[in-house]
DNA sequence: TATCTTTGTGTGCACGTGCACGCAACCCGG
DNA sequence: CCGGGTTGCGTGCACGTGCACACAAAGATA
């Protein structure tokens, strides 16, 4: 504890930024993800699923999940598992297709989605506000989508 | 297939802002990793101990670095002992503590982590470059300064 | 129709990581 | 000196995750 503390003064700003990015977005990650955890047991890529399934109304599949979402396909197949235990969603069977397996909230779990979603605003809310105001907020959105922007289409 | 692509344009600027964040720090993440994996067989967690281990001239404790970077103690405890048996690492017992162990890099791991750093760059570049401005770096840079300010001291 | 390729899904396996415990060394008050 | 509390370290254990495989169903081709 006697020496000065690490600094990565000595890179480039470009490298500066990408700690940054990822030092910010694990650090928020993981306060979300406790306070999902510990308020609703409900572990980030579970909530991560349901977010998205409570934007879509019609039943997505694994597949479909994994490739938009952070998650892979095999953990989205076993998310969906954990959470039809719990009976927050419900296994849809394709009309048009007999491998296509459908994944859709049933009523408790946009029941339990709105009650996790505002821990989550709420942590959220205790990590950026009075931090960030409207301008960081919208810097942040124009990197994302610069970023995201993939380099051949 | 069929159905429309997923979107967030529900959520507020403020959540929006947050999994743009998450994601860009994610998947540059992963991207890096990867060319440290294929290229030097490094995977990240390694590499981030190199790398401040790099910038600090003296060795440095493993609750040190649990404390200062993304990882845990006991992560780097066992990171520390496979670089050592890479032979990248040395442990520097302390002179004035029998318990704590300093780590510090050898004069190996100093050319590999040069090697691996310059992977990292062009990595980096590949992402970044023709993307980002300086401006949105600046960006970057200040938010990451406003959310890592301490709520109380 | 019959066969081969492609797509969608679930799962065994290996690995990385967090948590909690045990152990050794340090510190401190009596 | 010495006993209790604290700190630093490594490790067993459980769990989440990625990769690769197996299987079923759909589509393509002859």
């Amino acid at each position: 504890m006697a020496h000065s503390e690490l600094n990565l003064d000595g890179l480039t700003p470009r490298d500066h930024a990408f700690y940054g990015l990822v030092w910010a977005g694990t650090t928020l990650t993981a306060r979300v993800d406790q306070a999902l955890t510990r308020h609703h047991d409900l572990p980030l890529s579970w909530f991560e699923v349901m977010l998205w399934l409570s934007v879509q109304h019609e039943p997505v599949a694994p597949s479909e999940l994994g490739a938009r979402t952070l998650l892979s396909r095999s953990q989205v197949s076993r998310v969906a598992d954990s959470l039809r235990a719990r009976g927050l969603v419900e296994r849809v069977p394709s009309p048009t297709d007999a491998r296509s397996v459908g994944i859709a909230l049933t009523e408790a779990g946009r029941r339990a989605f709105a009650e996790a979603d505002a821990t989550r605003r709420e942590a959220l809310a205790e990590a950026f506000d009075d931090r960030l105001d409207d301008m960081d907020i919208a810097a942040l959105e124009a990197v994302w989508a610069k970023l995201k922007a993939r380099p051949e289409a």
